[in-house]
Order: C-alpha cells, then structure tokens, then sequence
RNA sequence: GGACGCAUAGCUCAGCUGGUUAGAGCGCUCGCUUCACACGCGAGAGGUCCACGGUUCGAGUCCGUGUGUGUCCACCA
C-alpha cells in the first residue's frame, strides 16, 4: 500500500499520535536483559511546581538525543524520570495561595498543610510530566519516581540513621544563614552573593575610663546593639596600648572589653573592630577564641529583639536608621563613607539572610569530601568539559559542613525523637518511647533539605536500600546531564553520597551545558518575561524543530542564545527531509524495491553510499565524545547537500530510465532516506518516525532500528573522487552561466574536454539537466572558437557564446581564475620548497599539499589554454 | 582577592588532539514557477580569526602579556 504525504509536514498532527504509539509500544521501557549493556540517565528531577523552561528543553533534548542513541546502538537504555518535591520553593508558593485565603500554616497544622501539599503535587506534579512528552522525551513512566515518595523516604531514613551512627550527622549550635523570609535555615550554598551599594559608618566608642576613644567602622550599625567587644590586631602598634581597656558601648551602656585578635586586618577601616558574636560569623568565632558573652539582639523575622532595648519590634533596617541617627545626636558617629559589599541573599527569595546562632542538624563533610575528590581526580566520574571538573575540586576541597535540617513541613522529616531524660534517638522506624527511662517522646518537628534527598537520587529510584535488580543491573548510572548551576548543590553532593552508600561513583559522565538566554543574551526570567515558551514554541514550529535548534551550534558548558528564526530553519530542515520522503515515495513502484546490487552500483550509488558512510562513523564519534552540535551539523549537511542537492537530483534522469537501472536507483534512495531517518532520528524522533514508518522498513518502530555505523563494504573513495570530478564541472557551468546571466530557460550545449572521457561520458545525461544543458558532446580536445569556457582541474566545458556573451567579460572572467589559481600555487609551493617542512610535516600533510599542487597546476594550465583560444578567436 | 569562560563574516555561533582555499544558520546581492520542497533551487558578496610578543617548518587552534566582556568562588568588618 502506498501512502501519499501531504506537501508540507504538520508536526501538531504527528506527534501526538507518535508518542501515543510509542507508549502502548513499550518501547521507553528498559528491561533487564544480561544479553545486553545497560546504560542508564536519571532526570534531574524538575520541581513539582515548575513549568517546563527553555532550560529544561534543552536538558531534557540532550538526555534524550544520548538515550535514543544507545537505544539504537543495541543497549537497553533507562532514562529514569521523576519529579522533585522543592521543599522551600513548593512550601512558599502553597503558603502564598494560603494567603490569598486568608490563611496561615497554624492555622491548618502540620497535618492540614501537608494534605494541602499533597493535593498540590498531585494537581501539579503530573503537569510538567506532560510537557516532557509533549518534548518527545522517551523516559520510562513505568519508573517514575518523586523525591518525597515512600521509596525515596526509606533512602532518606536510611541514610540518615547511617551517618548518624557514623558520627558523620551531629546536631549542635552553630552560626547558621537564616531567611528571615522563609524562616528557615538555609545552607552556605544556598546563599547567593550581590554586590550592593552600601555604607562604611566609623563609630567612636569611649573608653570607661573617660581617657579617650577608640574608632570602629562597621555596615551594619544596627548590629552594635549586640557588641561584645572591640578587637584590634595584636600587631597594630596604635592600638596595643589599648589591648585589655574597657569602652562603654554607646546607646546601650555595657562595658566591652577591647581584644586583640590576628583576625582583624591593620590596614582595613580604622583598625578595630567592633564585635557582635551572635550575628557575624567571624565575630561569632573571634567569641569563642576569646569567651565573649553571646547576645542576639534579632528574632527569627529580622526583628530587634528584647535585647535591643528601645529598638526593639523595629525591623533590622528600620533599626539601622535609627541608630544611626541616635548615635549621630549622640557624637558618636564620626563618617559615613559610600561601600560596595557583597550581601548574602536568600536563593529563593532574594531576601537578606541573617547570620544567628541555631541548633541545627549538620553533615560532617570532611571525611565524605576526600574520597569525592578522589575519584573526580582518578577520573572513575568525569566532567565534559573537563573545566567544571576543577570548579568541582575547589569546592569539594574547601568545603564546611553542610546544614541539613530545615524549619518547613513539606519535606522528608528528621528522623530523630526526643525525650525529657536528654535522651536523643535517631531511627529509621516511628518511636513512640524512650529506650532508656520509658517515657514519652517528641519527633524533631524539622524536615530535611530538598537535596539531601535528590543527592540519593541516582540510587534511591533504582530502589536502594534493598538490593534490587533494577539496583544492580542499572547502577552506577553512566551519564547526568545537567547545567552548571547546580553542580555544587546537587552534582557534587550526589558523588560523595554514592561513594559513602553505594561504594560507588553514582555516574561516569557529568555532562554540563550552557543556560538558555534570551536573544539580547539576558537571562530569562519570568519576572522580564523573556523566555519563549517551549510549548508554544513546539505548538508552532514542532518539537523536532525545537531540538534540532537547540542542538544546533550548541557545545557543552557554553550558553547560548534562543532565536526564533533558528527554530524556523529548523523547521524548514524537516520539512526539507519530509519533501525527500515525498519525492521518494512517489518514485517507487507499487512493491518496495528490492534492496540495491552492490554489482549494479554505478558511481553516484557508490558517491552517496560512501558519503554517507563517512558521515554515520563520524557522528558516532561525535556522539561518544559529546560533541552533539556537530553531529547534528553533519546529519544536516548530509542531508541536504549531498543527498537533496545532488543524489535526488541526479537520480530524477535515471527514474526515468528502464529496468534495472530504476530500481537499483530507487533501492539507494530508500536505503539512504531510510539510514538518514536513522541516523536523526534521536535529534528529531517524531518525523524520522514518520518517515520511516512510510518508507520500506523492517522492525516496528525507527527507536528500535539499529544505529548506523562505519562500514568498510562501503568505502568506495576512488569512486567519491570521479563522481566529484563530474560535480566540479557541473558547478563550474553553472558559475559560468549566471556569470554570464544566463537564465535556466535557455539551454545550450555543452562540449566538454577531459581526459577522463569515460567517465564523463556516463555521466553526460545528469550534467545536461543539471548544467541546464540541452546536450554534452565530451572530447579529448576541442578547438573552442568562440566559446566560454568553464575550467576544472579534470575538464574544460566550452558553451556556446552569443550575444549575451561579451569576450571580454569572458577574458577578465579566466585571468581573474588564472590569478588565484597561481597565488594559491605560489603559497603551496613555497611550503614544498621549504626543505623544514617536507622533513618535519607528516608525510600525509606533505602528499596533501604536493596533490593540491598538482590541481592548481592543472586548473593553470587548462585555463592558460582556455585564454589563449579565446585570444585567438576574438 | 582568587579561579574560569568568551572575544572568528552585518547578527548569532561552530571550528575536537596545531597542517582544509577558516565554516554554518539568519541577513544581504543577482538569477529562477527546473515535473519533492518558494519552509524552495542555482550563483555570489562578505573575515588583519581582539592586540602585542613567543614556541614551531607551520598558529584561529599551544604559551605569555595586555584590553574588553561575562561567570563562579572567597569571612576583610
């Protein structure tokens, strides 16, 4: 049965109807086969709240152009999906719709919220799902997991109750980042650093004694509401006189001591420096070394505190003012001086984090650092390209310990009771009484930052802890691919997390690309409201349209810019393909064609065949080292410039030859339209799908046809080498003809004189239609009076000059060509007389160079005798 | 204060371990209803590969310095 394509492709129509018929296939499900290789990707899990982005787009193009791939390459391929619960992201976003309600957390309790949460996810969990289908990603649904599912809870539990017990989880008071917005502790990671405009305000603190003052300057005034000292450097000799002095702190009235501390830097501000331990970190240390008194003077909203006397209920800010003016009417405020300073900002919220004391739940992270480090360093997980490697290194080397738990209630929760006797117990299983006096306990009310449990994400979906099978065929997995961004908050905890659970590295391949701009190059963000919607974008254009572009150019670790007109061309690159199909289609007979007699094969079979070749052994290479974007390149010039532009069109004079010749030409176009479908099918799965379902095929789906790879049986390069000596020519009349503005319409013949007469002879049919010819006469020589001529290294064509063509047009026209022609000699000469270089070069560079002279010696010589019969004739 | 990326055609970008006449897409010019495709066909124009120095027979590619630009990391109050 034959089926008739419409003219131009509708994507919109297509696709869904292929991915229906992919999922009733089965063919997204990997099975465990012990005949086969496994290779394995896990998603990075988009956030249940999220809408899929041109950033996921990319993401998710790049995981599933490499799974199709290994797909077809004979490996059963799992490309495990899921989603993320994103406990601060997810919390804000239902506490603000709460809001809208006029409700608060306490208001509905913890149970109430987390039924609310849950209908959430269930409401919007499954929307981002459907935009990855709507991408064409072949992921397993079979496997879909969530971070917060049962599954991933037992991990959670697991592991925390391992580390615990290892002594590598400790929970103690430490000096924590706090969101005043979305009271909770955040981790050193989740703190983003801006450059803002700030103020340096030199202060005068007065000695107790009344001999004087000592200068501080600080950008943060409101912060002296909790002094507990100043500090000089024990080496600045301005101040050593000072060291063990009193001052009065002014507006408070507490008597600080002055300390000396290596910490403080002579050369910076006054000197001095004025120390809050409970709201600055180094102050927090420089208090332990010296056991100064700890007092916070702020509430967990950002609010001055009891502590703050009359400032208290005022906002940080709002105290800032304040004092300042307060110390400014006092004298004490010396200079304000304009700063830039990097102010730490919540990753999620952007508000200002706040410095405090807190007892917290930590991660060790020393001991599980170094053999993370080890293995990027031994090369057993690698970094493409190699570079975020180092960023990696750096990290992991200088790393603190990492503050896990979290003041939310959408979240995996910790897995540790309290008792009244002092009693701590961390356990994976509910406890109701104390182990050691009986009595009641209480779960710690906190949960567990998101990526503590996406860090177990590559092992908890394969069902780690238990010992499965999916666990063991599919782990470790081979690649992730993810963007820069998060290779601190989620990359690297995920290395050290599978080394520590699993004894083994959770990928080989880290495969990091660029962030999608906008095109100005700015990020999108949908306060600018500049990122195209991928959806809408694929409503439009299609998916594979939206792929091809994203691949296209693209090269890892680079970002890069979104530009509509490039989905366009892709889109046009399809429709191309599909247009291929179509003329393909109509040229074959009733029956498929048999497949093509490597006997029968005539030197354009063999051109395209070896072309094509060539071209699949090279991509899989490109493919094996990463290097999609010139993969996708190649496929594309393959496509269009070897196989349309010349294979179709020469094969439209053989259709309409008899016999044999007809269907061995009709056999290669199949084979080679069907190797393309191919060989792009994991670039654009749906209308190579759709092609390859129309053509001559075997198998139930292109997913699962086999990738095509070198094959030596189809190396014909002396072959290549003559078809492109016809091809030469053919262009070179056809820059002949619009040099001399001849239109296509106007035929005239053409004499050609070669040596290679054969040859050319053969092929004399496909350089009259595509020359626009209306017939070839080929020669061994041709006395050419009154012709132009268009001159290869192998042939002069002679056409017929009339009045459209002036001599001396024509003669400026070959000289120009004789100029280059002995300028490029003149430079490929000097390189072969250059003794340095015929000794050192390779051997291949230096045969390269004598061929290349050779030709240009012959364009020479032939456009030399082209002039001179044009002389003579004019 | 460290570390890193980028600087190639009007625009956006490729160019792997040094050797091609430096490429693509879009844009531009000229010609074309050539029986798959105007989402097309044919032919073109357009580049001191940021600057300077070095290594080499040979550098867009490697090294150094500088300029511009972007990113990440870092406790200078």
């Amino acid at each position: 049965m034959q089926k008739q394509l419409s003219k131009t492709y509708e994507p919109s129509e297509a696709e869904a109807r292929i991915y229906a018929d992919w999922e009733r296939g089965g063919y997204f499900h990997a099975q465990i086969d012990s005949e086969k290789q496994p290779y394995t990707i896990v998603i990075p899990p988009p956030n249940i709240t999220g809408q899929l982005h041109m950033g996921h787009a990319l993401d998710n193009t790049l995981q599933d152009i490499l799974i199709r791939w290994k797909r077809m390459m004979g490996y059963s391929a799992l490309w495990l999906p899921g989603t993320d619960h994103a406990s601060i992201a997810t919390e804000a976003k239902i506490v603000a719709r709460m809001k809208e309600e006029g409700l608060t957390k306490e208001d509905l309790g913890r149970e109430g919220f987390l039924k609310r949460a849950w209908e959430w996810k269930e409401v919007y969990g499954g929307r981002i799902i459907q935009q990855l289908k709507k991408l064409g990603s072949s992921c397993d649904w079979e496997r879909e997991r969530f971070t917060l599912d049962e599954g991933c809870n037992r991990a959670v539990n697991t592991v925390f109750v391992r580390l615990y017990e290892k002594g590598l989880i400790y929970r103690g008071e430490r000096m924590i980042n706090w969101c005043p917005h979305c009271l909770t502790s955040i981790s050193d990671a989740e703190v983003e650093y801006t450059e803002k405009e700030g103020h340096f305000w030199h202060l005068r603190y007065p000695f107790s004694d009344g001999s004087g003052d000592i200068q501080v300057a600080t950008t943060r005034p409101e912060t002296m509401l909790g002094d507990t000292a100043v500090a000089v450097n024990p080496e600045d000799e301005r101040y050593t006189a000072f060291i063990g002095k009193t001052v009065i702190l002014p507006l408070v009235g507490r008597e600080i001591p002055i300390i000396a501390d290596s910490y403080v830097e002579k050369d910076f501000g006054t000197g001095a420096v004025k120390i809050t331990p409970a709201h600055d970190p180094n102050d927090f240390e420089v208090g332990i070394r010296h056991g100064l008194p700890v007092i916070n003077v702020m509430t967990e909203e950002a609010v001055i505190n009891e502590n703050g006397g009359k400032y208290a209920g005022l906002s940080r800010f709002d105290a800032r003012k304040s004092v300042l003016a307060d110390l400014d009417a006092g004298g004490f405020l010396l200079k304000t001086e304009p700063m830039k300073h990097n102010v730490g900002v919540c990753y999620r919220c952007q508000t200002v984090v706040e410095p405090l004391i807190s007892k917290q739940w930590f991660v060790k992270m020393a001991p599980l650092a170094a053999p993370a480090v080890e293995a990027v360093k031994k090369g057993e997980t690698r970094f493409v390209p190699e570079r975020f490697g180092k960023i990696y290194l750096h990290w992991m080397e200088n790393i603190r310990d990492w503050c896990i738990s979290r003041q939310l209630w959408w979240g995996h929760r910790i897995p540790a009771y309290y008792c009244g006797c002092g009693e701590v117990i961390v356990s994976a299983r509910k406890i109701t009484g104390c182990p050691k006096c009986g009595g009641k306990v209480t779960r710690d009310p906190d949960t567990l930052d998101t990526w503590f449990s996406s860090a177990l994400w590559p092992f908890s979906t394969l069902g780690w802890p238990e010992n499965t099978e999916d666990f063991n065929y599919f782990y470790p997995t081979d690649t992730l691919v993810t963007m820069y961004d998060i290779i601190f908050f989620w990359v690297a905890r995920m290395i050290f997390s599978g080394l520590e659970h699993t004894g083994q590295v959770p990928f080989k391949t880290v495969f990091i690309h660029g962030m999608m701009r906008d095109e100005l190059g700015r990020k999108m963000s949908k306060s600018l409201g500049n990122g195209p919607d991928p959806l809408e974008e694929i409503e439009k254009y299609g998916a594979d349209a939206l792929r091809f572009s994203l691949v296209t150019g693209n090269s890892p670790g680079n970002d890069m810019r979104y530009y509509a007109e490039k989905v366009e061309a892709s889109r046009n690159f399809a429709n191309k393909l599909w247009n291929a199909a179509r003329f393909i289609l109509m040229n074959l007979g009733e029956n498929p064609p048999p497949p093509y007699l490597p006997d029968d094969l005539r030197i354009e079979d063999k051109w395209v065949l070896s072309k094509f070749n060539r071209v699949a052994g090279e991509i899989n290479e490109n493919l094996e080292k990463f290097e999609l974007g010139l993969a996708v390149e190649k496929i594309h010039n393959f496509a269009w410039d070897v196989f349309c532009d010349w294979y179709i069109e020469v094969s439209k004079t053989r259709l309409r030859e008899d016999g044999q010749a007809v269907e061995n030409v009709a056999a290669v176009l199949v084979w080679v339209m069907n190797g393309i479908a191919r060989l792009l099918h994991p670039f654009m799965p749906f209308i190579t799908e759709e092609i390859w379902q129309t053509l001559p095929h075997t198998g139930e789906t292109v997913m699962l046809a086999p990738y095509p790879q070198f094959d030596p049986a189809l190396d014909f390069s002396a072959a290549e080498q003559n078809f492109e000596r016809i091809m030469a020519a053919i262009q070179a009349i056809r820059n002949l003809r619009a040099e001399m503005k001849v239109p296509p319409s106007k035929k005239a013949h053409v004499t050609i004189a070669t040596e290679f007469g054969e040859l050319f002879e053969a092929c004399a049919p496909y350089i009259t239609r595509l020359a626009s010819a209306s017939g070839v006469t080929v020669a061994k020589s041709f006395s050419g009076e009154g012709y132009a001529r268009a001159v290869t290294p192998d042939a002069v064509a002679y056409l017929p000059v009339d009045e459209l063509c002036d001599p001396a047009a024509e003669t400026a026209r070959l000289q120009k060509e004789l100029d280059s022609a002995r300028a490029q000699l003149a430079t490929v000469n000097a390189k072969l007389q250059n003794e340095s270089f015929t000794q050192k070069a390779p051997p291949t560079v230096v045969e390269n160079q004598r061929e290349t002279a050779k030709r240009l010696e012959q364009v020479i010589k032939k456009a030399q005798e082209a002039l001179n019969s044009l002389g003579s004739s004019v």
